[in-house]
DNA sequence: AAACTTTTTAAATACCCTTATAAAAAGTAT
DNA sequence: ATACTTTTTATAAGGGTATTTAAAAAGTTT
């Protein structure tokens, strides 16, 4: 008997950006209305985008990060309309902007509860303090991913390169806790 | 067949007290390590008791209200007991306290779930609104009480000003709910 | 003349925040 | 050289806030 396919959504992509070029980021701040920038407190500017949905992190050295991103596409298209944005307020962007995906967050849902005491004492590289946090975090050395595993089946994979290191690390995790005798189907 | 009596707690007794005497609230501020005065913002001082745990407002006219008492006798303690904290630091205080108890606040649990829905169309003097407040404000007549009555059975009386009241509201609700079927063994 | 200020108390909801995870960027601070 | 600062996102448990009710007192503000 073989469980249901578990369900994986990729809920933030997160990428660093080279644009090439130095930005003056006080005529950014200025010219862009939607630009928050507060250097003694940070020093980036931060602009928030709709469609798609994205933050970006603008540094006087002309790279970026783009957060928020539900897909590799959503980074792609946020970043080309921020170098629009950027350049229809002067910045000479000429260069095609160097992309580097660096870290991508999903959630998924194992469908049946997972017994986190149980998962705890039998998998390696684990933390659960349920009285600090409520999920059991599972360092994965392969792939190299951070999992929280939380009673109701559901988890959240952090730090993936890629999309294909999602989806090996909750097929693995799964067959883990099989074996371990941790899952119930609820 | 008869449903078990209703478990009733007095959980608040709030009274005002007339000590006949006018009194100097900066003295009082001042020699109170543990009174609060910020006449900006309220025109009465603020002192907490611990035993019984009871907080009083103190006014400039000789007036006080005591809030927090579980029962009348321990609104009547702490009216002594703050009788004499004043009469130590040189307020003469020579009358005897009048006190009038003016609120009273009880829980009590009916041991049965509520139909909040049922309720709120049977009752009249009713205001249902679960997005705004969990349960429903009910407005009795006689006595003239308000109760806050939930869904887990659970009830509040407030505005009673004689325990006999609350025991009478509790009563009457109950075999109100009853007779309109709103109540369900849980 | 109302409506606000303050204090207390239970009930049960909805919020908010914090806790924890990864990652980059470029500043400040130990 | 680390450890912060900021942004994003799911997950969930705990804490905190708010909501509502009554009542008095004596001030301020509509």
């Amino acid at each position: 008997m073989e469980s249901a396919e578990p369900s994986i959504t990729i809920q933030n992509v997160v990428a660093s950006v080279d644009l090439g070029t130095k930005i003056d980021l006080i005529l950014v701040s200025k010219q862009l209305e939607k630009a928050e920038y507060t250097p003694e407190q940070f020093p980036g500017v931060i602009v928030r985008l709709k469609e798609p949905k994205a933050a970006f992190l603008i540094f006087s050295t002309g790279k970026m990060v783009c957060t928020g991103g539900k897909s590799e596409e959503d980074v792609y298209e946020a970043v080309n309309t921020m170098v629009d944005m950027l350049n229809e307020i002067g910045v000479g962007i000429t260069q095609e902007p160097q992309i580097t995906i660096q870290n991508m967050v999903a959630s998924a849902s194992l469908g049946v509860e997972i017994n986190l005491e149980v998962a705890s004492f039998a998998l390696d590289n684990v933390i659960y303090e349920p009285e600090q946090f409520p999920g059991v975090i599972y360092r994965m050395r392969d792939p190299k991913v951070v999992l929280l595993l939380f009673g109701s089946g559901k988890l959240v994979v952090a730090g993936a390169k890629e999309k294909e290191d999602v989806y090996l690390a909750v097929e693995k995790v799964n067959e883990e806790l099989e074996a371990i005798g941790s899952l119930r189907t609820r």
